[in-house]
DNA sequence: CACGTCGTGTGACCGCGGTCACTGCGGAAA
DNA sequence: TTTCCGCAGTGACCGCGGTCACACGACGTG
């Protein structure tokens, strides 16, 4: 409790390549903040343009519909970072972020940020190459809130968590167990229909809630629950 | 009928500050072809990495669900340009790509593109920005599959239509008169839905459909139908 | 002209899933 | 222990909108 985290910005890894003497300049452009749990990081809306390292923690990019429904878009940790879409292109923010543990966060100028995109190619490519997977899985989902039943959604993305733990076999252990609510924001449903779900699955025994995992027992009778009513 | 374009990358946003011998070789670089309407240019899961620019015509960026309703991600139109994910990352298509009229398309060698992010800074923020572009609009589409009714998401599509064709004023013009099928694959809904939306509005005295357009009669009630009930 | 095609308009049906309103449980604080 | 409070589970209700099945008008072609 109360460690400490050095504001160092050797763990994040856009800024590997960087030599030692540049990673120190970088390092005293931030803007350093730390933020308690549930404390918000970013408005939507809002007129910064930083980029914004996680050194330590983890935050969820969310957002509200005007009822009060949270949207999950992302959730980033250790070593990643969020706000290039601002610092990009000027406009406002597109999301709001807000810290789910204890963070270290440092908070990168725009100018500075563009100057290293600009004169260093291997960060530029890195940039890139993330943008390019938000796109990607953006477009997933997109297609998944286009064709898939929100029942499916849920299947599909408790086979997206039992995927990213897999051990290669055919069951996997998410841990910690996750919250239903988490779960209904991500895929876009309501906590109800999770519940119900996970209580279907378990009674076909193709997952098992165990004290502190959750245990998915047959991954392929999941996938066959995805793959066959992905059109149909 | 039947011009025939000239092979020439002069007109394509991304290369424009080329040296015109630099652009020169990169045309040599590209393997040009012409499409037919409808014709498939890019197969989702496919294993080409080329960028591809659209020198002559329009396409479409679409996905299929199994069941074969199409959903639209993105038209670009000439000058433009679409392939980037796959060349940046290795990845396999993550979409669909067909022509919407004829056209004339360079497909640029993945190392060849790669190269010029690495070299040129301005042609690598460009592309950054374009990405930026893709993700905000994603993340809106994602917020109103989430958050919308079927007939919202439909009132808020021709908002964006009228407000991109916007004279400023509280009347705006669409031209051509959009394809029911097209709005319905645009907004995930079905033809019949959106063909009882615009028979509403047109009661309302909110939309007309004349000969050649369709024109927005109320632009100022259509945005109240929207972020009325964009969380109620 | 007749015919086919393509886009539109509309009624009837009905199932998915969001909403509401509870109950029950377990863990942390008092 | 008792008191909370956050999370999980479940039944009942019902409305949105997808699906199916038509009919109609416009337009282009043989």
């Amino acid at each position: 409790m109360g460690e400490t985290v050095a504001e160092s910005l050797g763990r994040v890894d856009l800024l590997a390549d960087l030599a030692p003497g540049e990673l120190a300049e970088v390092e005293r452009a931030c803007r350093w903040r730390r933020y308690a749990t549930q404390e918000q990081i970013i408005d939507r809306q809002s007129e910064s343009r930083d980029v914004c390292f996680v050194v330590d923690g983890r935050v969820r990019v969310v957002n509200y519909s005007v009822s009060g429904r949270e949207i999950t878009l992302d959730d980033v940790g250790q070593g990643g970072w969020f706000g290039e879409l601002a610092a990009l292109d000027g406009q406002p923010r597109s999301a709001s972020v807000m810290a789910l543990a204890p963070c270290l966060i440092a908070a990168l100028p725009q100018d500075r940020f563009l100057d290293l995109v600009a004169t260093r190619p291997p960060i530029a490519i890195k940039v890139m190459r993330h943008l390019a997977s938000i796109v990607r899985t953006s477009t997933d989902r997109i297609m998944d809130l286009s064709t898939l039943g929100a029942n499916n959604r849920v299947h599909a993305d408790l086979l997206r968590q039992a995927s990213a733990n897999a051990n290669g076999g055919n069951v996997a252990e998410i841990r910690p167990i996750p919250v239903h609510g988490d779960i209904a924001s991500r895929v876009s449903t309501t906590r109800e229909t999770v519940a119900r779900v996970m209580n279907d699955l378990a009674r076909q025994g193709i997952v098992e809630r165990k004290k502190n995992a959750l245990v998915i027992c047959d991954v392929g009778r999941l996938r066959l629950l995805v793959e066959d009513v992905r059109g149909e």
